[in-house]
DNA sequence: ATTACTATGTATAAACA
DNA sequence: TTGTTTATACATAGTAA
């Protein structure tokens, strides 16, 4: 999006990659926000640069939103493996 | 973007709300890997839908991301308030 | 490291299939 | 609803300051 097409891959020269970082961090954090509010959806987005600065945004709070990943990812879990919700000796004399 | 310019407020309509939220929600996936490929950044994005459904995107695992967003975060604390680092004993003696 | 410009590429709102 | 189409709005690559 820009003057020219570009191939998706790192980018070599490091003031390039750090131009193009700083502006598509901007891009993406917007977007994020948008997406928020526009449909009423709860955002995470951590973003680490290639020199190891962190980047954050949160529609509600990282902490909030870590939270119920945690919460979600084990309700994935247990609708793959229904059985391990049962506590382990449960399991031993099913 | 597109036929009409949008005011970004909650979409009340839900049938709306939905067909956008598909529509962005694969614009924002697509460009955190654009980042995360073109700046070699680590990047990790959680977005729970109005209703309630996980969707998830990180350049290498979430795992990682949220580890390593802890360990940042904890880091920023001791840069904020170095004597934080000082165990309480420490710090009562100090 | 940001900021500004701006031509061009991309994302997407609205409409409809 | 789930996917096209397409006109338009928006993001951004290249560049310079």
């Amino acid at each position: 999006m820009g003057r020219g097409k570009i191939v998706i891959r790192r980018i070599d020269n490091s003031t390039s990659r750090q131009v193009t970082f700083s502006k598509r961090r901007n891009g993406i954090f917007k977007k994020a926000k948008e997406l928020g509010i526009l449909c009423d959806a709860e955002v995470g987005l951590v973003i680490f640069s290639s020199t190891g600065r962190l980047y954050e945004y949160a529609s509600s709070s990282m902490k909030s939103v870590i939270d119920r990943y945690g919460r979600a990812k084990e309700e994935q879990q247990l609708v793959a493996n229904p059985n391990s919700e049962l506590k382990y000796e449960a399991k031993l004399f099913k």
